[in-house]
DNA sequence: TCGGTACTAGTACCAAAGTACAATTTTCCC
DNA sequence: GGGAAAATTGTACTTTGGTACTAGTACCGA
């Protein structure tokens, strides 16, 4: 029995944490004000913790908390998780970085994988430090990036229309196909990347650019 | 049901790892023999890889394995690992890299976090990028949410879901309302946003602030 | 030449998204 | 208490998205 605490300002995000984590075996403690710092049960060793927009006060409050509570693994969820934020604060001993709306699965996965002392840097940020230690590492292969790198050149024009929010039919029609056509891209993006949805791949092209990697279009 | 493939010449690896996996919803597909490769699975996902110690040919199978089969995540589990070539592996496009002989509740959760989308670096090869990336590392923030702001706490609560990528019936259950409701909230965020679909919300909700506004439309 | 891949596209079908009427209950402010 | 906005749900409908199965052409490397 783990006892975990959940720290937000937000019931529906308190609620969600709370039915991902009921199944197992975790003692989960809630809390919704600001002095949940004194009053921290003991035996606790992991805390999931609701960050709020990049900039907000909760960071500064998080970041107090991960020195006067070091026997506790911190766990951030944040609202827009960028690499910037992520790095920072993983420096400053936090164990786990994450989008605060993560699945249940997710968040089950995450927890579990930060009690057992993993660091969890999320997508974005490992996408970040993977990038970024090209230059500093010893070893050199190859510069695969992303999961949009194995598309061919169509494939990531039509993936970037996809992440302007075009429908079909318009990409069909300013691309001068069938709307068929785009399905059928459209079907081999996915089972290439293992993206499920329009809406995922419009994130990932549009966040995968963000760290500085952008896709080379046609 | 997920599947997955597990591939070790070790039947001890092969059985601790069927364990391990057992009692989760997976359909594990065991393979011990060279010719793996061209048996896999339909609807295979994810890919339990065992790899020797650092330099073995099992390594080039695997480099050979992730361009071929690039639908799968493939998982490297070293014997030794390091961070050299975990990285190396890493860039190549594998999703996960462990220790050969990690617990059964660590390959639970580093299967869960690859199956869904999320690398799995391992503690070393996350320290190492930590601390190398320490040269390279900017840092800038902003906050605005702009079309955003006249949004209900309820209304945000959904919009930020779908930035997640989620289908209205996921959200529907994880937020305990039905999906017409989830539908009525999303009508009303398109009112009041002048936002058409759900492609442009997400992007909207993880751009808004980050470069300002850069919705386009066709 | 054979095989693989990319690009194109058709029909059909099912699931998901979104709209159009509607309604009830809750919450909060004057 | 009255009123407004928010939150909730229903049925029925249209549109869009995504899959399954199929198939032709073209290019390229073994």
């Amino acid at each position: 029995m783990t006892v975990i605490i959940a720290v937000s300002r937000d019931l529906g995000v308190l609620r969600r944490w709370s039915n991902a984590l009921t199944d197992t075996s975790h003692e989960l403690h809630q809390f919704s004000s600001e002095d949940w710092s004194d009053r921290v049960p003991g035996g606790a060793t992991v805390c999931l913790y609701d960050l709020g927009s990049p900039g907000d006060a909760d960071q500064r409050s998080l970041v107090a908390a991960l020195s006067r509570h070091s026997s506790i693994r911190f766990i951030a969820m944040a609202a827009r998780p960028n690499a910037d934020e992520g790095l920072s604060l993983l420096r400053q001993g936090l164990r786990g970085y994450c989008n605060r709306l993560a699945s249940a699965e997710a968040v089950v996965a995450l927890v579990s994988t930060v009690e057992q002392g993993e660091i969890w840097a999320g997508r974005q940020v490992t996408d970040f430090l993977l990038s970024c230690s090209l230059a500093a590492a010893p070893s050199a292969t190859s510069t695969s990036d992303g999961l949009l790198d194995r598309l061919t050149a169509r494939e990531k024009d039509i993936a970037q229309q996809v992440a302007a929010g075009r429908s079909n039919k318009v990409i069909a029609a300013d691309s001068g196909i069938s709307e068929r056509t785009v399905k059928a891209h459209l079907n081999t993006i996915f089972r290439k990347t293992g993206i499920r949805s329009r809406v995922q791949l419009a994130l990932e092209v549009s966040q995968g650019g963000q760290d500085g990697r952008r896709m080379s279009s046609g």
